[in-house]
DNA sequence: TAAAAATACTCCATAGGTATTTTAT
DNA sequence: ATAAAATACCTATGGAGTATTTTTA
């Protein structure tokens, strides 16, 4: 079994020309290196060396694979460089998906944070919807995933990060108290607008609207956020939205936010990872970060 | 110490991402392949795999780095494959140092030969002077040399191959017969066209007019025998010729060719290589083809 | 004779095997 | 309960050491 050892030894022979001084560089005695060098002529099937009394010369053949091996041994020694450099914490590569009621809001200041406290970190960035992060998580392409909470995944480990209370939308034509507070009862009858099928968010809007015992569904699906707000201000009808996205979304006075009242509905934001992964602790760390952004 | 091994070991379980499976597939037992990625991760010093009961992941760094291993065993293979491509009997590269005053005559007959008996085999040329040959040949630059002989080198070996008789050559302007002998007495009075300072057979042709009392010095140095034979024709001078050089230059009616008298001068030709080197068989066959292409 | 590499031998590390235990679903 | 990997333990290969021999200039 041809080893690196082997190459390492030959590359040094044919530094020095002399199996003494080729052993004295790496470290062994001369048999032990004239062994190995006869051992990988023996495994190669050719002669690599000429041997003399007084000097060696390398066959062309050998200078060859010394050229050869040179080249591997530095793409070990790149391995090496990689594997020490990605050991450092929140260091190396996490791939990490995001749902899209949250990315547009949260990345913004997530990243900066990130890049300036851990400037090691490779973050890839994966942006869909939850049943997809959570299939991209249990494949392996995805090491982390922020997302509303429970994933109901068993072979998940989850962290909460921050509870992101609902409000609601409308248009300010309507010329509703924005310190009044409003209840789901509230959203009756109303065009409630929502993202389209598939999305999280989609679904908790209408779960605690059913669980108040209100049948009502949803009539178009927007693409995002930003859209259903532009139809809003447009009073084409209301919708709930996350008070994380208040921060970036509403500048815009077309549009009125009413707090509900207690307890208000929240969806609650976290991090899943596959339990057991070799990183949790950077998950942790991750986690940290995201709470100092979201405060 | 990082070994092969343990890079296919990884590669395999990359591929199949089941401990057993890939230990199938490289023919040890699992507990043995285990050990082995344990080992490359501490040595490492970070985490590649992620363990669970049912399946495992690769860590991003354990993607990266399996790349990399599969790069470094594609390379590994190619130095068998080489190896293996340049064991065949006159196979490979050889490198092959000529004198000038052999190598315009002797490489057009030689190369395509050596071409379809060999098609293996990678010839290295290189033309120079004598003294630079066999130095060139004991740094080890050069496998084997064709030259005049004897080297008067005791770490070398040397094989003849051919003698190559010397012909007087003069101006067809003389009228003389070319079915007469001449003698080196002949050369007396005569101006005698040489090559330049190094070349071996303007020193063999001076000493065997000196072997004849003639304290004979040359007059001009010329960088090619084709050169002096142009100064030749137009009864500058005359010259010794090599008796090989005579089929390839002399379609040139000006010259009129003069064989000596028995004994007649002579060169020997034949290779040289570094003893115990390892491709002695192959400049042996060398010596074969050339004296098939030199009859 | 001297320098250099090969050989002889001894010892220990370790790779690999089988049997078993642990772990997580 | 089951599947999968880790652990325990044993064996044998072979890598490296020292001492010695061979080779050739």
């Amino acid at each position: 079994m041809t080893s690196f050892k082997q190459l390492r030894y030959f590359v040094a022979l044919q530094k020095h020309r002399h199996f003494g001084n080729a052993a004295d560089e790496v470290c062994i005695s001369q048999p032990a290196l004239s062994m190995q060098i006869r051992d990988l002529e023996k495994e190669l099937g050719i002669a690599l060396i000429e041997r003399n009394a007084r000097s060696i010369y390398l066959t062309p053949e050998g200078e060859e694979i010394a050229h050869r091996a040179r080249q591997i041994l530095r793409e070990l020694q790149d391995i090496k460089d990689y594997a020490e450099h990605a050991a450092s914490p929140l260091s190396g590569t996490i791939r990490l998906g995001v749902i899209p009621s949250l990315a547009p809001y949260i990345l913004p200041k997530l990243l900066p944070a990130l890049t300036s406290q851990y400037p090691k970190l490779h973050l890839i960035l994966r942006e869909t919807m939850t049943r997809n992060l959570i299939e991209e998580l249990k494949q392996g392409h995805l090491d982390v995933v922020l997302a509303a909470l429970p994933l109901e995944e068993s072979e998940l480990e989850e962290l909460l990060i921050f509870e992101d209370r609902f409000l609601m939308a409308v248009s300010s034509a309507r010329h509703v108290d924005e310190r009044k507070r409003v209840k789901p009862q509230d959203l009756t009858g109303e065009n409630l607008l929502l993202l389209e099928e598939g999305h999280c968010l989609r679904d908790q809007t209408l779960s605690f609207c059913n669980a108040i015992g209100q049948n009502q569904s949803a009539n178009v699906g927007a693409t995002s956020i930003a859209t259903v707000l532009h139809m809003v201000a447009a009073d084409y009808g209301i919708t709930v939205l996350p008070e994380i996205c208040a921060d970036t979304e509403i500048n815009d006075e077309r549009i009125s936010l009413l707090r509900f009242s207690e307890p208000q509905p929240s969806r609650r934001i976290g991090l899943a990872w596959r339990k057991n992964s070799p990183k949790r602790d950077d998950y942790i760390a991750l986690s940290r970060c995201l709470q100092a952004v979201t405060n």
